[in-house]
DNA sequence: CTAAGGACCTGTCGGC
DNA sequence: TGCCGACAGGTCCTTA
């Protein structure tokens, strides 16, 4: 479920609902996460006030004055904003209540998301060596040129590569990769400055764009139940194996890289 | 250092 | 209907 632009999109919808809102309760109810959810939470958070909400890659900060809340939704994991008290369901790993009377609600079926606490962020070893934000500036294409050297690896796991750069998941990877006419198997460091450019021109297109149409998924995000597949109408690729390509009309590849499934257009991208 | 593969976990779907 | 394998939007860790 969450891509960069849909974890962008959660913190989003749940920021009125957490910001400058004190925690009164936290309930957890399966501590076996990516990693065991650590005591400091339930011992640190009630009494505190989340003082900011900021997202590092896929990570969710919640920031208080003793110390921050990290969360990843890993592959399966959703967020709710409900009324404190509504009953929990399968899945439903941890509920943190506010005095507002609402509540944020974890779930997570494959339990690869983590809920950790750590009193200093700036250098925690999970955060501390990943790559540029994809939407910033520092992000483009003589960075990814320059980084790219000496890389035999896959162009497609390359740009996956979170020390290179974040946020960029397994559907955007094929999307983009498409969209720059670029083939995913060539080797990173064959792939020309030029190139790169274009590369990291529409992973930033392809991820703004998912984002704004995340404002459809905002809406239904804290009345759903985590339905997968907003963006599914603006995939061109990812998922269409056999179908003609938009732009060819030649069938859709399907190849597996890294034990991850990467969708392409052997005709257009080279 | 890089690259490749395994690991973690549950649910769903298609085929027989 | 039941069983079985393949597959799923992530990423860390181990090994070579």
């Amino acid at each position: 479920m969450p891509e960069l632009p849909e974890v962008e999109t959660s913190r989003r919808g749940i920021a009125p609902y957490v910001i400058d809102k004190k925690v009164v309760a936290v309930t957890v109810r399966q501590r076996q996460l990516r990693w065991p959810i650590p005591t400091t939470i339930k011992r640190n958070l009630p009494g505190m006030t989340i003082d900011g909400l900021a997202r590092r890659a896929k990570y969710l900060l919640f920031r208080t004055s003793r110390g921050t809340m990290m969360l990843h939704l890993g592959m399966s994991g959703s967020l709710r904003i409900l009324a404190a008290g509504t009953p929990a369901g399968k899945h439903d790993h941890v509920d943190i209540e506010f005095d507002s009377g609402k509540m944020l609600r974890f779930n997570d079926p494959r339990r690869f998301g983590s809920l950790l606490w750590t009193t200093d962020v700036d250098h925690h070893r999970l955060l501390a060596t990943l790559g540029p934000e994809p939407l910033n500036d520092e992000f483009d294409g003589d960075y990814l040129w320059q980084r790219a050297r000496g890389r035999k690896v896959s162009i497609k796991q390359f740009i996956m590569n979170a020390n290179i750069v974040v946020g960029v998941g397994n559907i955007y990877a094929s999307e983009a990769l498409f969209r720059a006419g670029i083939s995913p198997k060539i080797s990173a460091q064959r792939v020309s400055k030029r190139r790169m450019q274009v590369m990291a021109a529409v992973i930033k297109e392809v991820l703004a764009e998912a984002i704004e149409a995340g404002g459809t998924t905002l809406k239904d995000f804290l009345n759903s139940d985590g339905e997968p597949g907003y963006f599914k109408q603006d995939l061109r690729v990812y998922g269409r194996e056999h179908a003609a390509c938009f732009d060819c009309g030649e069938p859709i590849t399907r190849c597996v890289q890294g034990q991850r499934a990467t969708y392409y257009c052997k005709h257009c991208q080279k």
